[in-house]
DNA sequence: GGAACCATACCGACCGGTTGGTATGGTCGG
DNA sequence: CCGACCATACCAACCGGTCGGTATGGTTCC
């Protein structure tokens, strides 16, 4: 009767996404997943061998469900490629809003807690972030070379950076228990974007 | 010999910070706790009532411990607030070595696991964070008033970002399992920072 | 068509090691 | 002797993982 609903699967993994980035890994049971997937144990063990060979699937369908995600943006429109990174920036910051659970990463949770005890989740971690961040690097070497091939950073380095900053404020937020000191970092990343690209400053009359 | 019975609760304390740091507070056991401290868990539950108070308390001892690391550093002796300020950002940059667990932060680490479910401990590490800007904050307020008295941007809310750039870059740290991507986004925020205090700054070698 | 057979999906009771916390008693300085 | 401190032994709940079993639908052979 299960038909007209996503496979259990797929239920599962999403549930995993929802609990993980609640209660982080350690203190997410199966029960938890199961519970919040409307399935059981069972279940849950017959399409994953362990709970840690959860974790790396999630991580994965994290990036599957991310990528998408953004692929559908609108900032991806915008002909000159520095409009698209900062129309990036705007719209991560346009979506941290709901609670703090809803908005915040999975991957960035999870790799906190195994990235010294369960290499094969830290491995499956880095592989979402640095893939996301290799998305961004794109649009921003393309900046790079036309408006500042002389830069003395790399694009690879300020996607990550991008990357580090939405990171902190999620753990800002966490903390604070709200969305808000979040989006005042965004704002001051969007301005170093800006600065960078964009030197307009009386240093040079 | 340390102070025969004196420091027992110190011990585990300390004990706390690094598995803590290492294994995340849900994946610590107090029995790792004891064992790292080389102290019994009849001794613990001495100290302290429950595992919940403990991760408070080490909290707070982290605060304690950091404050003092960093009122001892060598960034405060300069006499100009932004240099104080970029002595700082270069500070938190010198000290990123070591292994991972070795110069990532507690708290950021605890909060992400507890904030949704623990109100006490997130409360605790939203006070060692929200603490330690606050004393970034002052020298940058000098600075703002000094070189940027019309920026667009707070004093609070930069020493907040730059507190977000440090729990991320820390993040992309576990990830990688190298240090070196932190520092590469310690570099971007100081060039971030030298950017939005440029127009007045007078250099000075 | 239908009986026999099989694969996949799923259930939930159960097992055994783990873990936060407790009970009890010993040691030692004052 | 008292109380702070700490060790050993222990407990009950918890939790990841197992296992026997059921339901369903597809395939093969007559």
């Amino acid at each position: 009767m299960n038909a007209p609903t996503a496979d259990s699967r797929t239920r599962l993994l999403d549930a995993a996404l929802q609990v993980i980035r609640a209660r982080g890994y350690s203190a997410t049971r199966v029960d938890d997943i199961c519970a919040a997937a409307g399935l059981s144990k069972g279940s849950f063990f017959h399409h994953f061998e362990s709970k840690e060979q959860l974790a790396v699937e999630a991580a994965r369908h994290w990036s599957t469900v991310t990528d998408a995600f953004f692929a559908a943006a609108p900032y991806h429109r915008a002909d000159d490629p520095l409009q698209r990174v900062l129309g990036y920036i705007d719209f991560r910051k346009s979506i941290l809003m709901g609670r703090v659970p809803e908005f915040t990463c999975l991957v960035g949770t999870m790799v906190q807690e195994t990235y010294d005890t369960n290499p094969a989740i830290r491995e499956a971690c880095d592989r979402s972030i640095s893939g996301h961040a290799s998305e961004v690097a794109r649009d921003i070497a393309l900046a790079r070379e036309k408006y500042a091939p002389d830069a003395p950073w790399t694009a690879e380095s300020l996607a990550l950076h991008t990357q580090a900053v939405l990171q902190g404020a999620f753990i800002l937020a966490k903390a604070r228990g709200s969305a808000s000191v979040a989006e005042d970092s965004v704002d001051h990343l969007k301005r170093y974007v800006e600065l960078l690209f964009h030197p307009n400053h009386p240093k040079e009359h």
